[in-house]
DNA sequence: CGCATTTGACCAGCGC
DNA sequence: GCGCTGGTCAAATGCG
């Protein structure tokens, strides 16, 4: 009877470890929901950003193309004329490993250039210039991942000065890569490129995924209005004190998650 | 026929 | 200087 009681005793023990246990990881769960919230929020920001700089460079080249050297047609000249900007992307798109080509569907047209074989993969890495060169100084290479042969690799160099389609003859979204074929973005300067398979599917991590706030530019510039930026800010704060508060994260792991967020 | 893609040749940078 | 490698060029080819 005493035995028996005790053996009770101890499974209701365990199951309320096992509740506090579940409660803790609920609340780390929405902690880290908000966190990649904001992520997309600050992604959105930098994406309206980008959008008002690309309009003030297309500007920029209207009025350089209006003051003359309009007998430059050629790619090489246009070339030194329209640097390729300092900035480099990746994505990571799944693809079907019988298919061979290695086409990225991601809204713009681009004309190929070139093929080769890469001493690091034995999958060929396909050369693509943006269909709108030289006046759109963007590249990209396309090339199957090693360790997973349904994984595309898109390496882009550059920024476009136009809009996604505004080259396509006959596209509206069926263009686009959609959330589920978007796998992984990183954005990173050309020195300090780091690999975005490390954050691949063969190793977990979180897949930001632009796509997910969608192209409506009424959304964006929602989040930079002053009010919402408040919120967006104190909603940072509040996060960051709850988190200081969690024994297992340390202050300054919770300062780096602030200053990335920031 | 015009345009896009393919593919071998060529070039530049880097390490030895 | 030489060889290796990644990136680009341009003639050949294919396709609508």
């Amino acid at each position: 009877m005493e035995a028996q009681m005790s053996t009770t005793s101890n499974d209701q023990k365990a199951m309320e470890t096992l509740q506090a246990n579940s409660e803790s990881l609920r609340k780390e769960n929405e902690t880290l929901r908000f966190m990649l919230g904001v992520m997309n929020r600050k992604c959105n920001i930098l994406q309206a950003r980008l959008q008002a700089r690309k309009a003030e460079q297309i500007m920029d080249i209207n009025l350089t193309h209006q003051s003359g050297s309009n007998n430059e047609t050629n790619y090489k000249k246009a070339r030194t004329q329209f640097p390729a900007p300092n900035s480099t992307s990746r994505i990571l798109v799944r693809a079907d490993s019988l298919d061979n080509s290695l086409i990225v569907k991601d809204g713009y047209q681009w004309r190929k250039y070139g093929q080769k074989v890469t001493k690091d993969n034995p999958s060929p890495r396909a050369y693509f210039r943006c269909s709108m060169a030289p006046g759109c100084p963007v590249k990209k290479k396309v090339q199957r991942c090693v360790e997973d042969k349904n994984v595309l690799v898109a390496t882009y160099d550059g920024e476009h000065n136009h809009d996604a389609n505004a080259n396509s003859h006959d596209v509206g979204d069926q263009y686009s890569l959609s959330s589920s074929d978007r796998i992984g973005v990183a954005m990173t300067s050309s020195n300090s490129m780091h690999d975005i398979s490390n954050h691949s599917p063969f190793r977990p991590a979180i897949a930001l995924d632009l796509s997910l706030s969608g192209p409506n530019k009424e959304n964006r510039r929602n989040y930079v209005e002053k009010d919402h930026q408040n919120n967006y800010y104190n909603k940072i704060e509040e996060c960051v004190a709850s988190l200081t508060k969690d024994p297992n994260f340390t202050a300054s792991l919770a300062a780096a998650v602030a200053r990335s967020m920031y």
